[in-house]
RNA sequence: GGGGGCGUGGCGGAAUGGCAGACGCAGGGGAUUUAAAAUCCCCUGGCCGCGAGGCCGUGCGGGUUCGAAUCCCGCCGCCCCCACCA
């Protein structure tokens, strides 16, 4: 007798083991193609959310998918694992960093088995083990060995809550990425990679990886690095003669130029103020500029502000003399800290102008329009250009902006110049728990780079971390005193440590050769896992982790340690899990236990009519505004004001997180699963709700009983399919190998697991319903092609009925099905017939019936001659084997 | 302001030029049950009609086409990213 039950707790650790003891993902296939599939690997911050869920699980299914399709398939894991969140523990309890991190890897690992992922864990790292962060620290002085490392003194992001700098990419909305405190701006001497060196690679690699990776990441890379072209103009300061470099993008407006502004921290401000006869009050007005809150909210509303600082500049194109402002819109970091001020074509120079009654010089003429007095705004279109010395009547200004440049290079004015927006990557960070920068301070030597043989340069263990502030290796004089490898002489150590994206810039290298002690990897296996076939991750890495990687390839790839430049050759981001969440009136969120629902009279209504509610706020949308209109509203618990709703990113903070651990124990894995690859494409927001783990639920077990009562009437593995069988039998064949056929088809079509469990449903509905009909041959066919094509997305599950099907060994060492096309052949298709594009009949026909042939049929049907009677025929669109449609007046 | 994405039932979504709403959730009805849960069967875009059936319908307005959710033009709305970038 079958057992019944589905037991899904014995199941999954039946076949988890035996997995493990198999070595399934241990890639030992040398006989088949690699394949290498990556999921961005995690911070061990203790627990896994309902993000990895999704994302570790789309990478196995990813992983299993390319297993059945006959590749050697390597699938590493390993642990992000320096990083703040550890130190900040360290501060609070005491705990070293290192012991905080180990925890947390070994409880994640254990989530991590009991979700079923098969990763090969032979291979695991973490980037805070000496054996790891040796090879970050090696790097770090190959790139400084090749001048891609530089120590530059710069205005910096700040964050005093952190207390470290922060890399322009880790500042969101003028805020700290980490803790969401506002980052301020400092100026300090600190570590850079020269990532600007390389802004036009890592455009130009956008060729090879346009319809690899999703649009939006390559759209974001692109804007980030914010290539434009024009030119730089020399000016030149009239007091002092002092030249002034101006990028433009619009040389064909210098001749409009009306006043030039410079940056509250341009460095030529320097040298001009000192003694000039408005210093204080102008220094008191910087003051004011570099104050304002940087964040960018802020900034984006602030107001154009500016002083003139009793300079003027000679323009070199005519010579002409207009006054030197400073101008809290020019920014030092981009271009050269000064802008050339064209109020009359330019909106932002407009509104300047405006406010401080500076002179508008019109140089290009719009068609048909009045002269700039009339004008509401900066006109920026194009035109006729004018009062432009030799170029004054060329019709369109935009295509004289070439010849403009070559003017400026041949008179020697001015060049032609390329500009990007993309910074050099700030590194260094004051705080311990990071790869210790390898560098050693020697009073008569200077800067001196650690010996390779010397590495790796240990993070120390005494340190205190509950007293004293600041960056505690700053205080660890064990670490700070070291001898300057170069004289011998007394040393002082680096003590910032490495941005935890640089352990992560290179990790998918090291999985290819984890444990090589001798080198940072073995050639020979680097190239051959290497690029990552399949990368696996959020978006919200598309201008940090994903800019730096690639930046990472291409300067080792001139170091001649890899063969490639683009480190991830398909890139796929997956969606935010989300669920509904509830915020009192007074900005706090509540769990929804503590969400009353009260009726008109304001008490509250029964439980059941309540939980009726909720319900329908999950499922069906229904909003404040809905629940409203029924006479209902959503209270606070403890303060009794209204509750909002709000679908939002599941997190600890919203109060709406599902803990993983807990639905696997009432569901187990493969429910969770399935429900997280069946509703919407994997790309999009996925909505988690109660209603829809059970679904999945449901789904899992009705299939566990057709297959244990199938059990009994199907035939033995192996049998053939009779040659010729009955219509039932021959639909339900056709409707398997059909079913194969789209299956594959929504997976390598961009991985859409929920149309491909869509299609396996239709197929289930179809056998439910023959079943009693179906050949035991057939019916075997069906069930195996069904666990098959699902058995990526609830392995245990396929695994166990593939067992129970009289099958030895794993499912995961079988093949994906084909499709039979002879059997998957239709005997006949119905035929929509239309009478002036609207449907009046259906024809059921062979499939290759020729057209006249079915025109034919279409104008004799008598439902079609009904709809005619009293026409004429005017023409037939036949389609052969989709569709007639007969115009007729 | 710029860039990317999206708009289809009560909800998630399917259909990428050819039968709109696959599959699922929620809802309704029935069977089973002392009852409930679970399970099984049926119905479920709107309007009209006893019914056969008809009409309307993919954010709005126009266009291309025998035929448009799908392609083109113009608007409206939502989400995400960047944002005084010279």
């Amino acid at each position: 007798m079958a057992e019944v039950e589905y037991n899904f707790a014995k199941i999954e650790e039946k076949w988890q083991k035996r997995w493990e003891r198999d070595g399934l993902f241990r890639n030992r296939r040398e006989d088949r193609p690699p394949f290498y599939v990556l999921n961005m690997y995690p911070y061990p911050s203790g627990v896994l959310h309902m993000g990895h869920f999704l994302n570790y699980t789309l990478g196995d299914v990813m992983v299993r998918y390319k297993l059945l399709r006959g590749y050697n398939v390597l699938s590493p894991i390993g642990w992000d694992s320096f990083g703040l969140p550890a130190e900040n523990a360290a501060i609070r309890t005491g705990t070293p960093p290192h012991e905080f991190t180990e925890g947390n890897i070994a409880r994640m690992r254990g989530q991590m088995r009991r979700a079923g992922w098969g990763f090969d864990w032979g291979r695991e790292l973490a980037t805070s083990h000496p054996d790891y962060y040796r090879w970050t620290q090696w790097f770090f002085l190959k790139f400084h060995e090749r001048g891609l490392v530089v120590k530059k003194n710069a205005p910096v992001n700040w964050c005093s809550s952190c207390q470290t700098v922060l890399a322009n990419e880790q500042v969101k909305n003028g805020e700290c990425e980490r803790c969401g405190s506002q980052v301020g701006q400092k100026d300090m001497n600190q570590w850079f990679f020269r990532l600007s060196a390389y802004a036009e690679r890592l455009l130009a690699g956008h060729d090879e990886l346009r319809g690899k990776w999703p649009d939006a990441v390559l759209a974001m890379q692109e804007e980030w690095i914010g290539k434009s072209e024009g030119a730089e103009v020399e000016f030149r300061i009239k007091e002092t003669g002092e030249p002034i470099p101006v990028f433009t993008t619009r040389p064909d407006t210098l001749w409009g130029v009306t006043f030039l502004s410079v940056a509250p921290e341009h460095p030529l401000l320097e040298k001009l103020l000192p003694g000039s006869p408005r210093e204080t009050e102008i220094r008191e007005a910087i003051r004011g500029m570099r104050a304002g809150g940087t964040s960018a909210r802020e900034q984006a509303e602030r107001e154009k502000e500016g002083i003139f600082t009793g300079f003027h500049v000679i323009n070199p194109v005519d010579g002409g003399v207009a006054p030197l402002w400073i101008a809290n819109f020019a920014l030092m970091s981009y271009g050269t800290g000064a802008v050339m001020g064209v109020p009359a074509h330019d909106q932002r120079d407009w509104e300047f102008a405006e406010k401080y009654g500076l002179a508008v010089r019109q140089v290009i003429r719009a068609p048909n329009a009045s002269g700039p007095e009339a004008w509401p705004e900066a006109f920026t279109g194009a035109g006729e250009i004018v009062n432009s010395g030799p170029f004054s009547g060329e019709p369109d200004n935009f295509e004289a902006i070439p010849r403009i440049i070559e003017w400026l290079e041949a008179e020697g004015r001015g060049r032609r110049k390329t500009n990007y927006r993309l910074r050099d990557w700030l590194l260094s960070r004051q705080r311990y728990w990071g790869a210790p920068i390898p560098i050693i301070y020697c009073d008569r030597c200077g800067l001196v780079p650690v010996p390779e043989k010397d590495l790796p340069v240990l993070l120390p263990a005494d340190i205190d971390f509950a007293r004293g502030s600041g960056n505690p290796l700053a205080r660890a004089k064990s670490f700070v005193d070291a001898a300057c490898p170069a004289c011998g002489g007394p040393g002082r150590r680096e003590t910032d440590t490495m941005d935890t994206f640089v352990d992560s810039s290179w990790y998918h290298i090291r999985f290819a050769d984890p444990r090589n002690d001798r080198a940072c990897w073995d050639a020979a296996k680097a190239a051959k896992w290497l690029p990552v076939d399949q990368y696996i991750g959020g978006i919200e890495h598309a201008t940090m982790h994903l800019m730096y990687a690639r930046f990472f390839a291409m300067a080792l790839r001139d170091l001649g340690l890899v063969d490639f430049s683009e480190p991830f050759t398909r890139l796929f981001c997956q969606g935010m899990v989300c669920k509904l969440a509830y915020r009192c009136d007074d900005c706090k969120w509540l769990p929804a236990e503590e969400v009353g629902i009260v009726g008109p009279g304001g008490d509250p209504v029964p439980e059941e009519e309540a939980r009726t509610l909720f319900k329908r706020m999950e499922n069906q949308g229904l909003d404040e505004a809905g629940l409203a209109a029924e006479g209902f509203r959503a209270v606070c618990a403890r303060c009794g004001r209204p509750v909002r709703f709000e679908m939002t990113k599941i997190s600890k903070s919203k109060l709406n997180i599902v803990d993983p651990d807990a639905i696997m124990d009432r569901f187990g894995a493969d429910t969770v699963r399935l429900y997280m690859l069946s509703d919407a494409p994997p790309d999009r927001m996925q909505i988690w709700t109660e209603d829809g783990i059970n679904g999945a639920w449901r789904t899992l077990t009705r299939l566990w009983r057709l297959v244990m009562e199938g059990l009994e009437r199907i035939s033995p593995p192996g049998t053939p399919i009779p040659a010729t069988l009955d219509g039932v039998n021959r639909s339900l064949r056709r409707k398997t190998h059909q079913c194969v056929r789209k299956v594959t088809e929504s997976i390598e079509g961009g991985y859409q697991f929920n149309t491909a469990i869509a299609r396996t449903n239709e197929l289930l509905n179809l056998l439910r319903g023959v079943r009693d009909q179906a050949h035991p041959a057939v019916m075997r066919e069906t069930l195996e092609v069904v666990i098959l094509a699902l058995s990526p997305i609830i392995p245990h599950f396929a695994d166990e009925c593939w067992s129970r099907l009289g099958h030895s060994g794993s499912i995961f060492e079988e093949s994906w099905p084909e499709c039979d096309e002879a059997a998957a052949r239709e005997e006949e298709t119905e035929i929509p017939v239309q009478v002036n594009g609207r449907l009046r009949a259906r024809l059921t026909v062979p499939p290759d019936l020729p057209p006249g042939e079915l025109e034919r049929r279409a104008l004799s049907d008598s439902r079609i001659r009904d709809w005619l009677a009293g026409k004429t025929v005017a023409k037939v669109v036949t389609v052969s084997g989709r569709l007639v449609n007969i115009l007729a007046k």
